[in-house]
DNA sequence: GAATATACCGAGCAGTGCTCCGTTTAGCAA
DNA sequence: TTGCTAAACGGAGCACTGCTCGGTATATTC
């Protein structure tokens, strides 16, 4: 079996390597957010102002450029999540981080099916990548569930999946992201008819900002 | 601008127009069901035992041909939602729907952005179509919503996205669709905590079933 | 400066979506 | 039955795609 995961990036790496690699992601994060996840590598290559076979060299498969740069983007939730491990209320905390997961969770559009089986592959680069995010987001949550705020029986799983699939169908939706809170806020709050107003104006649960 | 949409099947067609009509949407839907919405066209028209000339006089675009198919299941969906008026408990009926829809709306992996655009454009035949499951639904759920069984201020649109989201999401983390009940359940009570113990098994809310 | 491992590059292959137009045929009128 | 024609059929062909392969250039080491 071939492999078809990119090499990392590593100072190892002669210096025009090193710069080819560096551009070649460049390209692709605006290439991938303006046209979609299907663009043409060809025109990625000649973004980046280099050979089709050396976009291939570095990185052998789509889903491997992809891969690199949805772990950049990982890494950055990741941080965040850990800082507002500190903010006051942590359903608050919770429901902040979450809205940016979901606006940079659709930030490509049209991610195909081998990237999300990457992401369940236990021996993907993407997979430990997502790891990180994961234990980040489990934190989170476990302390808005000690707190009260959120039902016990979710895991950090199931907040991500439900989480990003709300940003998704916002975006669906309207073309941009502009539906997305109030999604997130259905998702927080429920469908279901509460006894009390919680989902009045001004209520007492957490809220979607920032 | 040119026409992009798929002439309707009308009883006017020539007989061998007509008979190939039917086998095109026949093998669309087995292969686009088996190997996603971005299988290869002229496979469609070998699979329909057809030219591929043929096959783009009946739908000049992919998207045609997957708004053909999508176009049935809609229509499917919506007498469902109809018969559903009379079961007897309002959020379980709900419940029971949004479990079909999100099935169904699963079946087709990968429906390119264009499809989603025509869903949003009013002058798209899918557009037509999609507006009688939204009416379809929006009776259902008016309905659930009088024996105060859903929050009052959510419309069919955001019903069915949201209920859409969940159902692809479960699909995107298993791989199969075993998660669904779960994801829509999260959306019908909502993550946040409960004064009550609602989410506890066995409680009184709306159930997810067949 | 020479040697060499490494990286670069683009012609080329097989496949794609879609077009165009010569060929065939269904349906009808004589 | 036959002849006519509008309609439908079909596939070669074009421009593009993802990806490969091996000749060429160059960064690094001694």
């Amino acid at each position: 079996m071939m492999d078809t995961t990119a090499k990392p990036a590593g100072d190892s790496m002669r210096s025009d390597a090193r710069r080819n690699y560096d551009q070649l992601i460049a390209a692709a994060r605006s290439i991938f957010t303006e046209q979609g996840t299907d663009a043409s590598l060809r025109e990625v290559a000649r973004h980046a102002g280099v050979g089709i076979g050396t976009l291939y060299r570095h990185f052998p498969t789509r889903t491997a450029l992809l891969e690199a740069l949805l772990g950049q983007g990982f890494e950055v939730l990741r941080a965040d999540a850990a800082e507002l491990l500190d903010a006051p209320d942590p359903g608050n905390a919770l429901a902040t981080w979450l809205r940016r997961f979901g606006i940079a969770s659709t930030r490509y559009e049209g991610l195909p099916a081998s990237v999300m089986e990457a992401l369940r592959d236990p021996g993907s680069l993407l997979h430990a990548s997502c790891e990180g995010l994961r234990t980040a987001a489990t934190d989170l949550l476990a302390r808005a569930q000690r707190a009260g705020q959120v039902r016990h029986d979710l895991d950090a799983g199931e907040l991500l999946a439900t989480a990003n699939a709300m940003a998704w169908a916002a975006r669906q939706a309207s073309g941009s992201g502009e539906l997305t809170d109030r999604y997130l806020t259905l998702l927080m709050e429920g469908l279901t008819a509460r006894d009390g107003a919680a989902t009045a104006a001004g209520g007492a649960g957490p809220r979607l900002s920032g």
